[in-house]
DNA sequence: GTCTATACACGGATAGAC
DNA sequence: GTCTATCCGTGTATAGAC
Protein backbone atom coordinates (compact mmCIF):
# COMPACT_ATOMS: atom_id res chain seq x y z
CA UNK A 1 0.00 0.00 0.00
CA UNK A 2 0.98 3.27 -0.58
CA UNK A 3 1.09 5.12 3.07
CA UNK A 4 2.75 2.00 4.55
CA UNK A 5 5.83 1.97 6.85
CA UNK A 6 8.36 -0.33 7.53
CA UNK A 7 8.07 -1.87 11.29
CA UNK A 8 10.68 -0.26 13.37
CA UNK A 9 10.99 2.74 10.74
CA UNK A 10 11.09 6.34 12.49
CA UNK A 11 7.47 8.25 12.52
CA UNK A 12 8.42 11.06 9.89
CA UNK A 13 6.93 13.70 7.14
CA UNK A 14 5.72 11.97 4.15
CA UNK A 15 8.57 11.34 1.63
CA UNK A 16 8.65 13.45 -1.56
CA UNK A 17 6.61 10.48 -3.51
CA UNK A 18 3.77 10.26 -0.41
CA UNK A 19 3.55 13.11 -0.48
CA UNK A 20 3.06 13.71 -4.46
CA UNK A 21 0.70 10.93 -4.11
CA UNK A 22 -1.25 12.31 -1.35
CA UNK A 23 -1.60 15.67 -3.58
CA UNK A 24 -2.51 13.19 -6.64
CA UNK A 25 -5.36 11.62 -4.45
CA UNK A 26 -6.72 14.61 -3.34
CA UNK A 27 -6.98 16.23 -6.61
CA UNK A 28 -8.90 12.77 -8.42
CA UNK A 29 -11.18 13.13 -4.95
CA UNK A 30 -11.65 16.63 -5.85
CA UNK A 31 -11.96 16.42 -9.26
CA UNK A 32 -14.39 13.66 -8.54
CA UNK A 33 -16.72 15.73 -6.44
CA UNK A 34 -16.70 18.40 -9.48
CA UNK A 35 -17.05 16.59 -12.03
CA UNK A 36 -20.03 14.65 -10.59
CA UNK A 37 -21.62 17.75 -9.33
CA UNK A 38 -21.34 19.98 -13.05
CA UNK A 39 -20.55 17.13 -15.79
CA UNK A 40 -17.02 17.27 -17.88
CA UNK A 41 -17.04 20.36 -19.12
CA UNK A 42 -19.07 22.45 -16.72
CA UNK A 43 -16.42 21.64 -14.11
CA UNK A 44 -13.52 24.01 -14.39
CA UNK A 45 -10.07 23.49 -12.79
CA UNK A 46 -10.05 26.41 -10.74
CA UNK A 47 -13.24 24.84 -8.72
CA UNK A 48 -11.24 21.52 -8.83
CA UNK A 49 -7.90 22.60 -7.46
CA UNK A 50 -10.00 25.09 -5.27
CA UNK A 51 -12.19 22.09 -3.64
CA UNK A 52 -8.80 20.72 -2.94
CA UNK A 53 -7.18 23.02 -1.52
CA UNK A 54 -4.60 23.71 -3.74
CA UNK A 55 -4.26 25.52 -7.18
CA UNK A 56 -4.67 25.10 -10.98
CA UNK A 57 -0.66 24.92 -10.34
CA UNK A 58 -0.89 21.86 -8.53
CA UNK A 59 -3.28 20.27 -11.07
CA UNK A 60 -0.83 20.88 -14.24
CA UNK A 61 1.99 19.50 -12.01
CA UNK A 62 0.02 16.47 -11.78
CA UNK A 63 -1.47 16.03 -14.95
CA UNK A 64 -0.97 16.73 -18.84
CA UNK A 65 -4.28 18.19 -19.19
CA UNK A 66 -8.02 18.50 -18.30
CA UNK A 67 -8.83 15.68 -20.44
CA UNK A 68 -5.98 13.29 -18.99
CA UNK A 69 -7.12 14.26 -14.93
CA UNK A 70 -10.41 12.81 -16.34
CA UNK A 71 -9.29 10.22 -17.73
CA UNK A 72 -6.90 8.91 -14.93
CA UNK A 73 -10.14 9.61 -12.64
CA UNK A 74 -12.07 7.11 -14.71
CA UNK A 75 -9.55 4.93 -14.33
CA UNK A 76 -10.06 4.93 -10.64
CA UNK A 77 -13.65 5.00 -10.65
CA UNK A 78 -13.36 1.96 -12.30
CA UNK A 79 -11.33 0.10 -10.44
CA UNK A 80 -12.94 0.94 -7.05
CA UNK A 81 -16.58 -0.23 -8.81
CA UNK A 82 -14.67 -3.29 -9.47
CA UNK A 83 -13.52 -3.97 -6.28
CA UNK A 84 -17.28 -3.22 -5.02
CA UNK A 85 -18.96 -5.53 -7.07
CA UNK A 86 -16.28 -8.47 -7.20
CA UNK A 87 -16.90 -9.60 -3.80
CA UNK A 88 -20.30 -8.80 -2.99
CA UNK A 89 -21.40 -12.97 -3.09
CA UNK A 90 -18.64 -13.93 -0.53
CA UNK A 91 -20.41 -17.04 0.59
CA UNK A 92 -24.35 -16.30 0.51
CA UNK A 93 -27.10 -17.85 -1.17
CA UNK A 94 -29.40 -16.89 -3.88
CA UNK A 95 -32.15 -15.79 -1.92
CA UNK A 96 -29.89 -13.88 0.91
CA UNK A 97 -28.21 -12.18 -2.75
CA UNK A 98 -31.44 -11.20 -3.80
CA UNK A 99 -32.89 -10.19 -1.06
CA UNK A 100 -29.39 -7.77 -0.73
CA UNK A 101 -30.10 -6.14 -4.16
CA UNK A 102 -31.97 -3.47 -3.37
CA UNK A 103 -29.68 -2.81 -0.77
CA UNK A 104 -26.90 -2.81 -2.92
CA UNK A 105 -29.00 -0.67 -5.03
CA UNK A 106 -29.64 1.63 -2.18
CA UNK A 107 -26.08 1.94 -1.23
CA UNK A 108 -25.70 2.80 -5.20
CA UNK A 109 -27.61 5.59 -6.20
CA UNK A 110 -29.41 6.60 -2.47
CA UNK A 111 -26.82 7.21 -0.16
CA UNK A 112 -24.49 8.57 -3.19
CA UNK A 113 -26.63 10.13 -6.05
CA UNK A 114 -23.69 12.09 -7.17
CA UNK A 115 -21.87 8.98 -8.11
CA UNK A 116 -24.04 7.76 -9.88
CA UNK A 117 -24.64 10.54 -12.02
CA UNK A 118 -20.80 10.36 -12.23
CA UNK A 119 -21.02 6.96 -13.75
CA UNK A 120 -23.45 7.78 -16.12
CA UNK A 121 -21.80 10.98 -17.48
CA UNK A 122 -18.77 8.74 -17.55
CA UNK A 123 -21.34 6.48 -19.96
CA UNK A 124 -22.06 9.97 -21.84
CA UNK A 125 -18.41 10.87 -22.51
CA UNK A 126 -17.35 7.09 -23.77
CA UNK A 127 -19.63 7.74 -26.36
CA UNK A 128 -17.55 11.27 -27.37
CA UNK A 129 -14.20 9.67 -26.53
CA UNK A 130 -12.73 6.04 -27.48
CA UNK A 131 -10.13 6.18 -25.27
CA UNK A 132 -12.76 6.81 -21.98
CA UNK A 133 -14.40 4.20 -23.00
CA UNK A 134 -11.92 1.85 -23.42
CA UNK A 135 -10.29 2.57 -20.00
CA UNK A 136 -14.17 2.79 -18.29
CA UNK A 137 -14.76 -1.13 -19.71
CA UNK A 138 -11.35 -2.41 -18.78
CA UNK A 139 -11.82 -5.86 -16.61
CA UNK A 140 -15.35 -5.31 -16.74
CA UNK A 141 -15.50 -8.59 -19.00
CA UNK A 142 -13.73 -10.64 -16.44
CA UNK A 143 -16.16 -9.02 -13.54
CA UNK A 144 -19.22 -10.20 -15.65
CA UNK A 145 -17.86 -13.40 -16.18
CA UNK A 146 -17.11 -13.73 -12.28
CA UNK A 147 -20.46 -12.76 -11.54
CA UNK A 148 -21.80 -14.47 -14.07
CA UNK A 149 -20.29 -17.91 -12.77
CA UNK A 150 -21.35 -16.91 -9.10
CA UNK A 151 -24.98 -16.75 -10.19
CA UNK A 152 -24.76 -20.15 -11.88
CA UNK A 153 -23.29 -21.86 -8.86
CA UNK A 154 -25.48 -20.30 -6.61
CA UNK A 155 -28.48 -21.09 -9.15
CA UNK A 156 -27.17 -24.74 -9.01
CA UNK A 157 -26.91 -24.81 -5.56
CA UNK A 158 -30.14 -24.03 -4.64
CA UNK A 159 -31.38 -26.27 -7.31
CA UNK A 160 -32.76 -23.74 -9.71
CA UNK A 161 -33.07 -23.69 -13.05
CA UNK A 162 -33.40 -20.37 -14.07
CA UNK A 163 -34.32 -18.92 -18.17
CA UNK A 164 -31.40 -17.43 -18.22
CA UNK A 165 -27.47 -17.86 -17.72
CA UNK A 166 -25.97 -16.80 -14.88
CA UNK A 167 -24.44 -14.26 -17.54
CA UNK A 168 -27.23 -12.79 -18.88
CA UNK A 169 -28.84 -12.65 -15.29
CA UNK A 170 -25.65 -10.36 -14.54
CA UNK A 171 -26.34 -7.60 -17.62
CA UNK A 172 -29.72 -7.83 -16.46
CA UNK A 173 -29.65 -6.92 -12.91
CA UNK A 174 -27.16 -4.43 -13.87
CA UNK A 175 -29.20 -3.21 -16.96
CA UNK A 176 -32.27 -2.85 -14.24
CA UNK A 177 -30.81 -1.45 -11.58
CA UNK A 178 -28.82 1.24 -14.05
CA UNK A 179 -32.43 1.79 -15.60
CA UNK A 180 -34.35 2.23 -12.07
CA UNK A 181 -32.33 4.81 -10.71
CA UNK A 182 -32.36 6.92 -13.78
CA UNK A 183 -35.95 6.82 -13.52
CA UNK A 184 -35.25 7.38 -9.75
CA UNK A 185 -33.58 10.31 -10.22
CA UNK A 186 -36.63 11.60 -12.31
CA UNK A 187 -39.24 10.89 -10.00
CA UNK A 188 -38.67 9.05 -7.00
CA UNK A 189 -42.53 8.44 -6.12
CA UNK A 190 -42.33 5.86 -8.83
CA UNK A 191 -39.90 3.46 -8.08
CA UNK A 192 -40.78 1.15 -5.29
CA UNK A 193 -37.33 0.26 -3.54
CA UNK A 194 -38.66 -3.57 -3.85
CA UNK A 195 -39.61 -3.35 -7.00
CA UNK A 196 -36.08 -4.33 -8.26
CA UNK A 197 -36.17 -6.97 -5.57
CA UNK A 198 -38.92 -9.01 -7.46
CA UNK A 199 -38.31 -8.67 -10.53
CA UNK A 200 -34.39 -10.42 -9.91
CA UNK A 201 -36.26 -13.25 -8.14
CA UNK A 202 -38.55 -13.12 -11.31
CA UNK A 203 -36.02 -13.29 -13.90
CA UNK A 204 -34.05 -15.89 -11.53
CA UNK A 205 -36.91 -18.22 -11.57
CA UNK A 206 -37.78 -18.34 -8.30
CA UNK A 207 -41.69 -18.21 -8.02
CA UNK A 208 -43.29 -16.01 -5.40
CA UNK A 209 -42.23 -12.70 -7.23
CA UNK A 210 -45.71 -11.18 -5.50
CA UNK A 211 -43.95 -9.96 -2.90
CA UNK B 1 -50.55 22.22 -38.86
CA UNK B 2 -47.87 25.30 -39.00
CA UNK B 3 -47.45 25.05 -42.77
CA UNK B 4 -50.94 24.55 -43.64
CA UNK B 5 -53.01 26.80 -46.39
CA UNK B 6 -56.38 27.07 -46.80
CA UNK B 7 -57.76 25.92 -49.99
CA UNK B 8 -57.50 28.13 -53.12
CA UNK B 9 -55.43 30.40 -51.32
CA UNK B 10 -52.80 31.37 -53.78
CA UNK B 11 -49.09 30.56 -53.16
CA UNK B 12 -47.20 33.16 -51.29
CA UNK B 13 -44.24 33.48 -48.91
CA UNK B 14 -44.66 32.46 -45.55
CA UNK B 15 -46.23 35.14 -42.95
CA UNK B 16 -43.98 36.80 -40.42
CA UNK B 17 -45.03 34.17 -38.20
CA UNK B 18 -44.35 31.18 -40.33
CA UNK B 19 -41.35 31.92 -41.08
CA UNK B 20 -40.51 32.65 -37.40
CA UNK B 21 -41.87 29.67 -36.70
CA UNK B 22 -39.87 28.04 -39.08
CA UNK B 23 -36.43 29.46 -37.87
CA UNK B 24 -37.45 28.47 -34.35
CA UNK B 25 -37.88 24.32 -35.39
CA UNK B 26 -34.57 24.56 -37.38
CA UNK B 27 -32.62 26.14 -34.54
CA UNK B 28 -33.98 23.51 -32.17
CA UNK B 29 -33.71 20.97 -34.84
CA UNK B 30 -29.55 22.24 -34.93
CA UNK B 31 -29.95 22.32 -31.23
CA UNK B 32 -30.86 19.17 -30.47
CA UNK B 33 -27.97 17.48 -33.09
CA UNK B 34 -25.36 20.05 -31.49
CA UNK B 35 -26.18 19.56 -27.73
CA UNK B 36 -26.41 15.63 -28.04
CA UNK B 37 -23.14 15.20 -29.50
CA UNK B 38 -21.52 17.87 -27.02
CA UNK B 39 -23.78 17.73 -24.05
CA UNK B 40 -24.95 21.03 -23.03
CA UNK B 41 -21.81 22.68 -22.11
CA UNK B 42 -19.93 21.72 -24.93
CA UNK B 43 -22.32 22.58 -27.16
CA UNK B 44 -21.61 26.59 -27.83
CA UNK B 45 -24.32 28.58 -29.92
CA UNK B 46 -22.15 29.60 -32.90
CA UNK B 47 -22.28 26.34 -33.47
CA UNK B 48 -25.70 25.53 -32.75
CA UNK B 49 -26.43 28.98 -35.08
CA UNK B 50 -24.09 27.38 -37.65
CA UNK B 51 -25.72 23.86 -38.09
CA UNK B 52 -29.09 25.54 -38.94
CA UNK B 53 -27.88 27.97 -41.21
CA UNK B 54 -28.26 30.97 -39.04
CA UNK B 55 -26.01 33.41 -36.70
CA UNK B 56 -26.26 33.98 -33.33
CA UNK B 57 -28.39 37.12 -33.54
CA UNK B 58 -30.87 34.54 -35.00
CA UNK B 59 -31.22 32.76 -31.44
CA UNK B 60 -31.26 35.49 -29.54
CA UNK B 61 -34.24 37.08 -31.20
CA UNK B 62 -36.14 33.62 -30.60
CA UNK B 63 -34.75 32.37 -27.40
CA UNK B 64 -33.84 34.69 -24.22
CA UNK B 65 -30.79 32.53 -22.78
CA UNK B 66 -28.89 29.06 -24.17
CA UNK B 67 -31.05 27.85 -21.12
CA UNK B 68 -34.00 29.04 -22.53
CA UNK B 69 -32.93 27.15 -25.43
CA UNK B 70 -32.54 24.32 -24.03
CA UNK B 71 -35.86 24.25 -22.18
CA UNK B 72 -37.38 24.49 -25.53
CA UNK B 73 -35.58 21.64 -26.72
CA UNK B 74 -36.69 19.77 -23.90
CA UNK B 75 -40.04 20.76 -24.61
CA UNK B 76 -40.19 19.25 -27.48
CA UNK B 77 -38.36 15.87 -26.90
CA UNK B 78 -40.53 15.26 -24.40
CA UNK B 79 -43.81 15.85 -26.45
CA UNK B 80 -41.98 13.97 -29.34
CA UNK B 81 -41.56 10.86 -26.63
CA UNK B 82 -45.02 10.73 -25.35
CA UNK B 83 -46.59 11.13 -29.07
CA UNK B 84 -44.36 8.30 -30.50
CA UNK B 85 -44.97 5.97 -26.97
CA UNK B 86 -48.54 6.42 -26.31
CA UNK B 87 -49.52 4.63 -29.89
CA UNK B 88 -47.73 1.60 -29.63
CA UNK B 89 -49.87 -0.75 -28.33
CA UNK B 90 -53.08 0.07 -30.24
CA UNK B 91 -54.60 -2.62 -31.65
CA UNK B 92 -51.65 -5.48 -30.42
CA UNK B 93 -52.05 -8.78 -29.28
CA UNK B 94 -49.72 -9.42 -25.97
CA UNK B 95 -47.31 -11.40 -27.89
CA UNK B 96 -47.15 -8.91 -30.46
CA UNK B 97 -46.49 -6.09 -27.79
CA UNK B 98 -43.62 -8.29 -26.81
CA UNK B 99 -41.99 -9.72 -29.72
CA UNK B 100 -41.80 -6.08 -30.74
CA UNK B 101 -39.87 -4.68 -28.14
CA UNK B 102 -36.37 -5.29 -29.54
CA UNK B 103 -37.65 -3.68 -32.67
CA UNK B 104 -38.33 -0.67 -30.37
CA UNK B 105 -35.57 -0.74 -28.65
CA UNK B 106 -33.58 -1.53 -31.78
CA UNK B 107 -35.40 1.75 -33.31
CA UNK B 108 -34.88 3.64 -30.02
CA UNK B 109 -30.89 3.14 -29.72
CA UNK B 110 -29.87 1.11 -32.94
CA UNK B 111 -31.06 3.83 -35.36
CA UNK B 112 -30.40 6.94 -33.66
CA UNK B 113 -28.21 6.49 -30.85
CA UNK B 114 -27.55 10.41 -30.28
CA UNK B 115 -31.21 10.61 -29.53
CA UNK B 116 -31.31 8.69 -26.92
CA UNK B 117 -27.91 10.05 -25.55
CA UNK B 118 -29.87 12.97 -25.60
CA UNK B 119 -32.14 11.50 -23.22
CA UNK B 120 -29.86 10.81 -21.04
CA UNK B 121 -28.36 14.17 -20.84
CA UNK B 122 -31.46 15.53 -20.00
CA UNK B 123 -31.55 13.49 -17.13
CA UNK B 124 -29.02 14.46 -15.97
CA UNK B 125 -29.38 18.00 -16.53
CA UNK B 126 -32.17 17.22 -14.56
CA UNK B 127 -30.53 16.74 -11.56
CA UNK B 128 -28.94 19.83 -11.89
CA UNK B 129 -31.76 22.01 -13.00
CA UNK B 130 -35.47 21.09 -10.96
CA UNK B 131 -36.97 23.20 -13.88
CA UNK B 132 -35.75 21.13 -16.88
CA UNK B 133 -36.52 17.75 -14.46
CA UNK B 134 -39.89 19.47 -13.57
CA UNK B 135 -40.45 20.08 -18.23
CA UNK B 136 -38.83 16.83 -18.96
CA UNK B 137 -41.32 14.70 -16.78
CA UNK B 138 -44.54 16.68 -17.64
CA UNK B 139 -46.78 14.17 -19.06
CA UNK B 140 -45.24 11.37 -18.01
CA UNK B 141 -47.03 10.15 -15.05
CA UNK B 142 -50.32 10.08 -17.43
CA UNK B 143 -48.48 7.90 -20.36
CA UNK B 144 -47.29 5.56 -17.57
CA UNK B 145 -51.13 5.07 -16.52
CA UNK B 146 -52.21 4.60 -20.14
CA UNK B 147 -49.03 2.22 -20.65
CA UNK B 148 -49.94 0.39 -17.85
CA UNK B 149 -53.60 -0.15 -18.48
CA UNK B 150 -53.33 -1.38 -21.54
CA UNK B 151 -51.14 -4.15 -19.99
CA UNK B 152 -53.57 -5.05 -17.74
CA UNK B 153 -56.01 -5.34 -20.78
CA UNK B 154 -53.36 -7.08 -22.65
CA UNK B 155 -52.70 -9.72 -19.81
CA UNK B 156 -56.22 -9.93 -19.17
CA UNK B 157 -57.02 -10.54 -22.87
CA UNK B 158 -54.32 -13.37 -22.53
CA UNK B 159 -55.70 -14.88 -20.11
CA UNK B 160 -52.27 -14.38 -18.54
CA UNK B 161 -51.57 -13.33 -14.30
CA UNK B 162 -48.35 -11.77 -14.76
CA UNK B 163 -46.66 -11.40 -11.20
CA UNK B 164 -46.66 -7.45 -11.82
CA UNK B 165 -49.26 -4.97 -11.92
CA UNK B 166 -48.94 -3.31 -15.84
CA UNK B 167 -47.81 -0.03 -14.07
CA UNK B 168 -45.03 -1.82 -12.79
CA UNK B 169 -44.24 -3.34 -16.06
CA UNK B 170 -44.31 -0.72 -17.88
CA UNK B 171 -42.03 0.77 -15.09
CA UNK B 172 -39.73 -2.31 -15.40
CA UNK B 173 -39.40 -2.23 -19.22
CA UNK B 174 -38.63 1.00 -19.47
CA UNK B 175 -35.85 0.55 -17.07
CA UNK B 176 -34.76 -2.77 -18.80
CA UNK B 177 -34.34 -1.06 -22.10
CA UNK B 178 -32.76 2.18 -20.58
CA UNK B 179 -30.31 0.16 -19.03
CA UNK B 180 -29.50 -2.61 -21.97
CA UNK B 181 -28.96 1.15 -24.13
CA UNK B 182 -26.33 1.85 -22.02
CA UNK B 183 -24.48 -1.06 -22.12
CA UNK B 184 -24.78 -1.53 -25.64
CA UNK B 185 -23.28 2.17 -25.84
CA UNK B 186 -20.45 0.67 -23.71
CA UNK B 187 -20.15 -3.01 -24.95
CA UNK B 188 -22.28 -3.30 -27.81
CA UNK B 189 -21.20 -7.16 -28.45
CA UNK B 190 -22.61 -8.20 -24.58
CA UNK B 191 -26.16 -6.95 -25.41
CA UNK B 192 -27.89 -10.07 -27.17
CA UNK B 193 -30.83 -8.11 -28.98
CA UNK B 194 -33.54 -10.88 -27.75
CA UNK B 195 -32.56 -10.48 -24.25
CA UNK B 196 -35.10 -7.81 -23.53
CA UNK B 197 -37.65 -9.52 -24.91
CA UNK B 198 -36.97 -12.88 -23.47
CA UNK B 199 -36.89 -10.68 -20.15
CA UNK B 200 -40.09 -8.96 -20.62
CA UNK B 201 -41.67 -12.57 -21.32
CA UNK B 202 -40.32 -13.47 -18.10
CA UNK B 203 -41.93 -11.17 -16.08
CA UNK B 204 -44.74 -11.17 -18.40
CA UNK B 205 -45.12 -14.30 -16.77
CA UNK B 206 -44.98 -15.85 -20.38
CA UNK B 207 -43.00 -19.72 -19.73
CA UNK B 208 -40.94 -19.80 -22.74
CA UNK B 209 -38.48 -17.08 -21.79
CA UNK B 210 -35.12 -19.40 -22.85
CA UNK B 211 -36.34 -18.43 -26.67
C1' DG C 1 6.25 20.69 -6.53
C1' DT C 2 3.29 24.38 -5.87
C1' DC C 3 2.05 29.26 -6.33
C1' DT C 4 1.33 33.79 -8.73
C1' DA C 5 0.71 36.04 -12.77
C1' DT C 6 -0.53 36.09 -17.26
C1' DA C 7 -1.30 34.86 -22.21
C1' DC C 8 -4.73 33.57 -25.24
C1' DA C 9 -8.93 31.75 -27.03
C1' DC C 10 -13.71 31.00 -26.63
C1' DG C 11 -18.43 31.48 -25.31
C1' DG C 12 -22.55 33.98 -23.89
C1' DA C 13 -24.69 38.03 -24.33
C1' DT C 14 -25.69 42.93 -26.13
C1' DA C 15 -25.87 47.03 -29.43
C1' DG C 16 -26.94 48.82 -33.49
C1' DA C 17 -27.23 48.55 -38.68
C1' DC C 18 -30.29 46.93 -42.19
C1' DG D 1 -36.14 39.44 -37.39
C1' DT D 2 -31.57 38.59 -38.56
C1' DC D 3 -26.73 39.97 -39.13
C1' DT D 4 -22.27 42.18 -37.89
C1' DA D 5 -19.43 43.78 -34.53
C1' DT D 6 -18.12 43.89 -30.00
C1' DC D 7 -17.94 43.58 -24.88
C1' DC D 8 -16.66 40.96 -21.11
C1' DG D 9 -16.24 37.09 -18.23
C1' DT D 10 -14.29 32.64 -17.84
C1' DG D 11 -11.37 28.68 -18.85
C1' DT D 12 -7.31 26.17 -20.30
C1' DA D 13 -2.74 26.36 -20.33
C1' DT D 14 2.04 28.35 -19.68
C1' DA D 15 6.01 31.05 -17.60
C1' DG D 16 8.60 32.04 -13.98
C1' DA D 17 9.27 32.94 -8.86
C1' DC D 18 10.02 30.46 -4.61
Amino acid sequence: MAGSRQIGEPARRLTREEARRQTRERLLDAAGDVFKRLGYNGASLEAIAETAGYTKGAIYSNFETKADLFKALVDRHRDEEIATQSNQFAGKSLEEVLAELDEVFERQVGRDPDRFALQIELVLASMRDPEVRRRLVAGSEELRDKTGASFDALLAKAGRTAPFTGRELSVLFTAMATGLALQRMLEPETVDPKLLVRAARCLAGIEDARS
